[in-house]
DNA sequence: CACATATTGTGAAATATTTCACAAATAATA
DNA sequence: TATTATTTGTGAAATATTTCACAATATGTG
């Protein structure tokens, strides 16, 4: 198992392999990576190495050879099922966009709790009661849940979710989610995300 | 100048804080911030003990009076100028949020460079040509960008407002993208935060 | 095949971050 | 006011992470 930073990393890698692929890069040593990502070819090799020996004295990393051991590692080989619960103007957003599917990620439920919203359909998906969310789990194989509601139902939909089996979360509520230790969530705050820049101006301002 | 991961917990100290305040909560000690986080004490106390000295032994903090500290470190008792750049579905439900005015992000502007896109309004404001990027910046003081564009035209449109002036991007694009090293990008890149729960899901699959 | 060149994989060393542990400070109680 | 119960702030210790540095390995060349 590997850490937190070391998943993080290598997915960032993947992603960068794969984009090197697509211009017909066939090697890349940790030096390149490295460089790209503003990194060290030495932390490049160590996070490489928990991959099994993949590389090439004198000549680097296979890239297709590779990729294919990262997407493995990653269980980006196979289809995960995700559910979005709350059908509002991000979760719209995330729900048409294309490039989750190509990753392995399906959206095939979506939630929500507001009568105005359930029974309309989104491509070929109908919003559905929250109530239903335990069968419709089961029934549709759902291993993610995307969360986009309202802050104040955050901790209330987190704890259908956990109870209804699920164990991977994505959260873009403002607030941190009270889970048992079995279940990971992972907080996409964006307004976080800006406060982090704010700090940073806040300080060139007093420079 | 603090580093990277001490303003990251800041503001989340920030958000928990305000949260408390919302119900009337008057202090905090470490112990309880640590214990909503998931954290310890003592890393709580270090943190905040870079705000100057503001905890009292026996009691705990003050949290309307640090809650204010935090805001003044973390720069939102300002009002921010936002650009988003690229009108798209992303860029409509984030432009939408009204969450980011109440924190002192307000979108001052909307650029594109699709002429089907151009000239239309979004609440009260015109999506602009994104070659009138300079003046506009300028004229409406614009301090942060946030990059809502596709990917292969992620690295171009840096490149843009780097030369602008901006040095505070938040990025969603799916790239990493290259800039001077007096540059801030954080990365809001949605497909890697599930790259990163199917990893624990394929895990857990395989034990 | 010997030699030169390049780059990996990885222990050991160096840095960075977190936690410990306790003196000092505050408040409550008697 | 003295005593007790808390909790802060912070050096020192403990962990964790990153980088260094080099032997081992692969390739190319004459
Ligand atoms: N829109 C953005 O760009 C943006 C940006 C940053 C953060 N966020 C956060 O993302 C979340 C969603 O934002 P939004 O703009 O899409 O909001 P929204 O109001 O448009 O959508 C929220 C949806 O959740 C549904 N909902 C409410 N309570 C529910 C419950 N208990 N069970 C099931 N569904 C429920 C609502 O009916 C609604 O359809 C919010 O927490 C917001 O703070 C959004
Ligand atoms: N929509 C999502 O939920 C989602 C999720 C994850 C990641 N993303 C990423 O966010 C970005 C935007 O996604 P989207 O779904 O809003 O895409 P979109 O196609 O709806 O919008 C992109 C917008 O950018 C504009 N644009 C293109 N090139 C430009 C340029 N050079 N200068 C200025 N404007 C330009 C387009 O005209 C369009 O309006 C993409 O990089 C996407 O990969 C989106």
């Amino acid at each position: 198992m590997l850490n937190r930073h070391t998943v993080e990393r290598l997915v960032i890698y993947n992603r960068v392999l794969k984009d090197l692929a697509k211009k017909n890069v066939k090697w890349a040593t940790s030096e390149k990576i490295a460089e790209i990502l503003f990194r060290s070819p030495a932390q490049v090799r160590k996070d490489l190495s928990f991959l099994g020996k993949k590389g090439k004295p004198g000549v680097g990393y296979n890239i297709r050879s590779l990729i294919g051991e990262l997407d493995s590692t990653l269980g980006l080989r196979k289809t995960w099922g995700v559910a979005l619960i709350g059908a509002g103007n991000l979760g719209r957003a995330l729900f048409h966009y294309p490039g989750f599917k190509r990753e392995g990620f399906e959206f095939r439920a979506i939630f929500d709790n507001n009568s105005s919203k359930i029974g309309r359909r989104w491509g070929d998906i109908t919003v559905t009661p929250i109530t239903s969310l335990n069968s419709v789990v089961r029934k549709r194989k759902i291993n993610i849940a995307v969360m986009t509601v309202p802050d104040y139902a955050a901790q209330e939909v987190a704890d259908k979710l956990t109870a209804a089996g699920l164990k991977e979360l994505l959260n873009f509520a403002p607030v941190t989610l009270n889970v048992a230790d079995n279940v990971n969530v992972r907080y996409a705050d964006l307004a976080l995300e800006l406060e982090n820049l704010s700090y940073n101006l806040n300080h060139r301002a007093l420079k």
